[in-house]
DNA sequence: ATTAAATGATACTATAATTGTATCAATTGT
DNA sequence: ACAATTGATACAATTATAGTATCATTTAAT
């Protein structure tokens, strides 16, 4: 079970790498070759932290990437969000049968207590902190 | 993102009507349609339940699964663990280049915080606990 | 003994999620 | 005009999850 997945990975190391460097723009080409990914699944993720802007592209010939937020507001859990929807522990697998009520339903409560807990962790965390 | 997944739910709402029953022995298709899950499913659910010595089987006519341990004494971790494996969020996908030194990685750090608190919650929950 | 109903062991299949690749169009500096 | 980039999107490969099938073995009842 993980609670981070490639793109993700992925996402943070390349931001983390842009915002270390204060260089400000690059290419795809250029990442990919300096973090040892895959080019073309590195660009789908970078696409789609532009979508969200938390990139900003610039196209043409010396297009490329730079930061569109401080790193010090871009949050673990955005990033998680992004390539992994929600983070949702809770969904409710187990049925009525051992669920009479699922208000009182010790297990629901317990998976509550802990994405609350978890969402919190990860929402403390951010491409600035791990500079560090 | 799943915390627990099919498996683990069946092996729990299984082990939930065993353990409520307090009839003892039940076979396969008795609990299967009993409890509306896949025949062959739940039967290779069950048959590692009794590996793992949580059901204890009988062959021949009148055969079936009973409890092996103490409702109080099965955790929701042990059932985790079989199906799914042991819980570890904090494998490190983020290599060298965000992390010059894994001992101070906050990341790392935080996730580690994070699994110990989901593995205690969890094992704060058992089978007889999710019967009341 | 024979048979029916069960589990043991294990191989197989199907579906879904993850992890990618490929391609064509549009943009922009030279 | 051209080369190097991103935008959009479809496609493919791999892995994990979910589920099926089958044959051998055990046991109770006839
Ligand atoms: S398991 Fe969902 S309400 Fe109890
Ligand atoms: S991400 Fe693994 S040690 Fe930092």
């Amino acid at each position: 079970m993980k609670l981070i997945t490639r793109d993700t990975d992925y996402a943070l190391r390349a931001l983390c790498f842009i915002s270390r460097s204060n260089a400000g723009k690059f290419s795809v080409t250029k990442l990919s070759k300096e973090l040892g990914m895959p080019r073309p699944f590195l660009r789908k993720i970078l696409q789609a932290l532009n979508k969200q802007k938390i990139l900003e592209s610039t196209r043409g010939k010396v297009g490329g990437f730079i930061l569109a937020k401080d790193p010090r507001k871009i949050f673990l859990t955005d990033i998680i969000r992004i390539f992994q929807g929600r983070l949702k522990l809770n969904e409710c697998l187990l049925n009525k049968l051992i669920c009479p009520d699922q208000r009182t339903c010790l297990l629901r409560k317990m998976l509550v207590k802990i994405e609350r807990y978890v969402l919190k962790e990860l929402d403390s965390i951010t491409i600035a902190s791990l500079l560090k």
